[in-house]
DNA sequence: AAATTTTCCAACCGCAAACCC
DNA sequence: AGGGTTTGCGGTTGGAAAATT
């Protein structure tokens, strides 16, 4: 396998940003020949341009190709990144065919500044997608930590399960989210009963299992209902773009076991941290909780979900 | 307002696969 | 088959812009 010449040895190229002038030859070129460009090596010289051909070639594919979509990535491609990410690892280009006119120089750049750094902050291992030991996390998944930022645990549960592409896992981390709320607090979060129904439904419907801890909590407050997908399939649509895309052959017995094992945190966190505080029951407080129907986005999401956003927001007010 | 630090991203570099003769 | 060349990919860098002190 010989070593490709390197132009940066060629004496006289130019290096470093494109002018207005340079982008504008070699659009001119590409054009002109009908968007084939035949040999990189050859274009410089063919279209007047003191570049090398590698040069050219990258900033026609990262900038000058005129099907590249520009501006903020939306929450549902940053959404797609990372599930992408947990099946595929750093395979930025074959990530970046799945996102129509983006580049894999621009998702690499956006997993770099923005997606990895909200993950390590959230205490996930942007790598493995798995909850960082205490002592690599900045959010030690204690009780205390948990009371005060609850979506890192969500953040966990969620990036945990993205590993084996399991919505069924993701539903879990978004009940556990919930638990969290009613249990940290005796002012919870309306819908709460509403938005457990439609998970459990949704995990029904997926075949995946719950923990028994929650299951146990749920039934006891609202037997029947609870496990009745269609009451909630009759007005809720939800997607499972996660649950197709998903690569065959993959095991969603880590993920689960993750959840369960994030679940009796929450179970720890319950009995020891706020049950012992007084005679508070949870399942009396969701019991009173019982509100109408509410929207549950379909799945977790990142920061900029303004679902869980309120949500967090709320629950670091109390 | 100036200096310093941090963030962001376009572009570069080198490796390796794919291609060609 | 094998060696040279081209292309594609992923990691890294440099510097402009933004944020902070």
């Amino acid at each position: 396998m010989g070593r490709s010449p390197c132009c940066s040895h060629d004496a006289g190229v130019k290096k470093g940003p494109w002018t207005e002038e340079e982008d504008k030859t070699l659009v001119e070129h590409i054009q002109k020949r009908g968007g084939n460009v035949g040999s990189w090596r050859g274009l410089p010289k063919a279209a007047g341009l003191n570049r090398c051909g590698k040069s050219c070639r990258l900033r026609w594919t990262n900038y000058l190709r005129p099907d590249i979509k520009r501006g903020n990535f939306s929450d549902e491609e940053e959404r797609l990144i990372i599930t992408l990410h947990a099946g595929l690892g750093n395979k930025w280009a074959t990530i970046a065919t799945h996102l129509e006119g983006r580049t894999d120089n621009e998702i690499k750049n956006y997993w770099n500044t923005h997606i990895r750094k909200k993950l390590l902050r959230m205490g996930v291992d942007p790598v493995t997608h798995q909850q960082l030991p205490p002592d690599q996390s900045h959010h030690h998944l204690n009780a205390t930590s948990i009371a005060h930022h609850p979506g890192a645990l969500l953040w966990a549960a969620a990036a945990a399960s993205l590993g084996s592409l399991d919505t069924g896992a993701l539903m879990q981390a978004q009940l556990l989210q919930q638990l969290l709320q009613a249990i940290g607090s005796n002012n919870c979060t309306s819908g709460l009963i509403a938005n457990l129904a439609a998970a459990n439904a949704m995990l029904n419907s997926s075949g995946s299992m719950i923990p028994n801890l929650l299951l146990d909590q749920m039934n006891c407050l609202q037997p029947g209902y609870l496990c009745n997908t269609s009451n909630f399939a009759e007005q809720h649509v939800v997607q499972q773009q996660l649950t197709n895309d998903a690569s065959p052959g993959t095991s969603s017995f880590a993920a689960a076991e993750q959840a369960d094992q994030l679940c009796n945190t929450t179970a720890s966190f319950a009995s020891h941290d706020v049950a012992s505080a007084g005679d508070w029951s949870p399942a009396q407080e969701f019991a009173g909780l019982l509100e109408p129907m509410m929207e549950v986005p379909d799945l977790c999401s990142l920061e900029s979900d303004s679902f869980w956003k309120d949500i967090l927001d709320d629950s670091y007010l109390l």
